[in-house]
DNA sequence: GCACTAAGTTCAAGCATTGAACGAATGAGG
DNA sequence: CCTCATTCGTTCAATGCTTGAACTTAGTGC
């Protein structure tokens, strides 16, 4: 690497953090040089390629104030987008995301996806991308699916054994002639928390439960995915050694006490929006059944703070809709566990994303990975 | 950040990158060029001030083949060491540690901790140091100690009362004229295998039990302290979550089932060394005990490892002297629970590091801060 | 119109690595 | 003893991005 390229890197750090500024909001290239630290003969000179290349546009002179108008730079109206997909056990969605964090179109299609072929899933994913892309430059697609993945392969998904082995983000990337990244469900829903706003300012953990329960974990401004994929499996963590026998071959995991079948099951209903009515009504049984089921991930929550030490937890998916009936016995079995509590409390918020936070993680993986890595948006 | 600290900077990347390859093994300036990839003339420019300040020294040249003979660079043997302390329950112990990575002086000494004050022992501790350091320039001092630890302080040991709250760092940097990190032991021991040698070659957790049981993770060649130091507490992973009450006011955590005094008690023996002989011997009634604290760190690590999804598991310090008769009961715990050791089995590896890991990880601190931070070894 | 203010642009200076050329130190072969 | 081959280590011009100061531009206020 010789010192030129050095220079190179230097720029396109610069680079990074000139965009990361945008993205917050736009601004002239005196403002974006006083938020940045750089100074404004280097905002000029970065700024000129990529006003060039039609990623940002100068708006009109603003005139406010004393002294020449400024000129606010943002990211142009017809530059490049992502779009997000979302394969899950009885639904579709996707969602189309500018790069500066805006949502343009989203789609949510119900459809059981057990019964289907991963071809014909995939055919139809193809055509719900090309249904919200508009006719802008279409940087890539990011593919979300319920399960440990590697290397754009699906290869553990207890409840979508038809998509086990096939090369999603291969196929669906020559579908569609465009990059594809496929990424686990948990960790999307829990980078839509950290990108590209950040919803919690810090490290925190994503929780949500589907069939299974999985945590998305965010350490430094990052998802956590451990050596292999697995990391932040939330849902087979032990909370009763010698407890209810697992799928997984274990014993006593969250995800049979926890698990948003349980709940149900335990309520007597058959769908998440009818325990959400049976809750409001005060029906006892539904409110035992998620009150036990907030008991048990509050012990699974615990071990995990213990072990993780985030001051942070997010509830998401089906525990959002829950929260409110869910958080009390939560936060009460992790006071009572976690070291950290006694000196300052373990916050437990409700994620403000509704159904929309898989897909949303998925468009910004691919608006973010163009962020941090410019060079694609300059060459 | 004008364009000359970048560069700056890269010389510093730089010369971490040759002081990094001098700690693996000596070489020559031509050696050291193709195993760092920078060129004969990078190398000795960035050499020349190390050998001014007396940080290298050049050898002799060696007669060997063809060619001019090389003249190998390694550390100066009366270059800059670091002294790692360690204050626990029971002992006291030093260690001395060259840049090189070898130990120089170490020395441990049995003593009673909890009946004496921390001005006390922080005199004897300075005594001990002074006492391990030859007359050779001293980076400074590693501090560990049982407990969690924030800003030079011991926030919280169950077992170490008195030092709680005291600012060991500074009294101890006051006493000697040196600068004193804190930290905790568990991150220590891990540090040990990590540096300057990689004893595991990749991620993993080390795990070791005293009093309480304690894991230092290390991910990404560092050790993950999380956001408050609280990080790693797995005593307190819960495996029963209405078992036995454990003194942090929760249920069922692991220390409860598999901590150093429950093996001891329920062997009905006093000291680890008892235990090991009785072991030896067949001892039915330590057999079993072992194989119970087995089984609940076998379920506590699982549920670390489906968190963490790390791959090697080191077992450290009284773990490491059961571990013939431990690791079968943790690895078929692991097998059955840990959701990726389907594929590639989690490694389990008893620590080659004796009783000297913590102290040599307390000064490893020193030595891996100078070579990783080199500005202070050439200014 | 003139002074004032702030935005944006121009330009020489500064530095660590590189690669090629060079000097240094030895072994092999005659 | 001399020369050639070989390898080690040093010298030196070229390179490119940010900076800060000076400068230009484009408004406001009186």
């Amino acid at each position: 690497m010789t010192t030129v390229d050095h220079l190179r890197q230097v720029r396109l750090g610069n680079l990074r953090t000139v965009l990361l500024a945008l993205v917050d909001r736009p601004g002239s290239r005196a403002d974006l040089a006083t938020r940045t630290g750089l100074t404004k003969a280097t905002l000029s000179n970065l700024t000129e390629p990529l006003l060039a290349n039609g990623i940002l546009i100068e708006d009109a002179a603003t005139l406010a104030g004393m002294g020449r108008p400024s000129k606010p730079l943002r990211f142009h109206p017809d530059g490049p987008v992502a779009v997000g997909a979302e394969i899950n056990v009885s639904h579709l969605a996707v969602e189309t995301l500018g790069l500066d964090g805006e949502t343009l179109r989203r789609h949510l299609v119900p459809t059981d996806i057990r019964t289907r072929s991963a071809d014909d899933v995939l055919d139809q994913v193809a055509d719900l991308v090309r249904s919200v892309t508009p006719s802008r430059p279409l940087l890539g697609v990011g593919l979300a699916v319920p399960g440990v993945v590697q290397e754009g392969m699906l290869v553990r998904a207890p409840n979508l054994p038809s998509l086990v082995g096939v090369p999603l983000a291969r196929d669906l990337g020559r579908r569609l002639g465009l990059d594809v990244v496929l990424d686990n469900e948990a960790n999307l829903a829990a980078l839509a928390h950290l990108w590209p706003r950040h919803l919690a300012g810090e490290d925190f953990v994503h929780v949500s439960a589907d069939v299974g329960i999985g945590a998305g974990v965010v350490l430094g401004g990052e998802v956590y995915r451990g050596a292999s994929g697995f990391a932040g499996e939330l849902g087979h963590v032990v909370i009763e050694r010698n407890g209810v026998r697992c799928t997984c071959g274990s014993r006593g995991c969250v995800e049979r006490y926890a698990g948003l079948d349980v709940i149900l099951k335990e309520a007597g209903r058959r769908h998440l929006d009818s325990l959400a009515r049976a809750l409001d009504a005060g029906d006892p049984k539904a409110l035992s059944a998620v009150a036990a089921a907030g008991e048990a991930l509050g012990v699974g929550l615990a071990t995990l703070m213990n072990l993780f030490d985030v001051p942070t937890v997010v509830l998401g998916g089906s525990y959002a809709v829950l929260h409110e009936h869910l958080s009390a016995a939560v936060q009460s079995e992790m006071d009572t566990r976690v070291l950290a509590g006694g000196e300052r409390h373990t916050r437990l918020v409700a994620s403000p994303l509704g159904e929309f936070a898989v897909v949303r993680g998925a468009a910004g993986l691919i608006t973010r990975r163009a962020v941090q890595q410019p060079e694609r948006l300059v060459a």
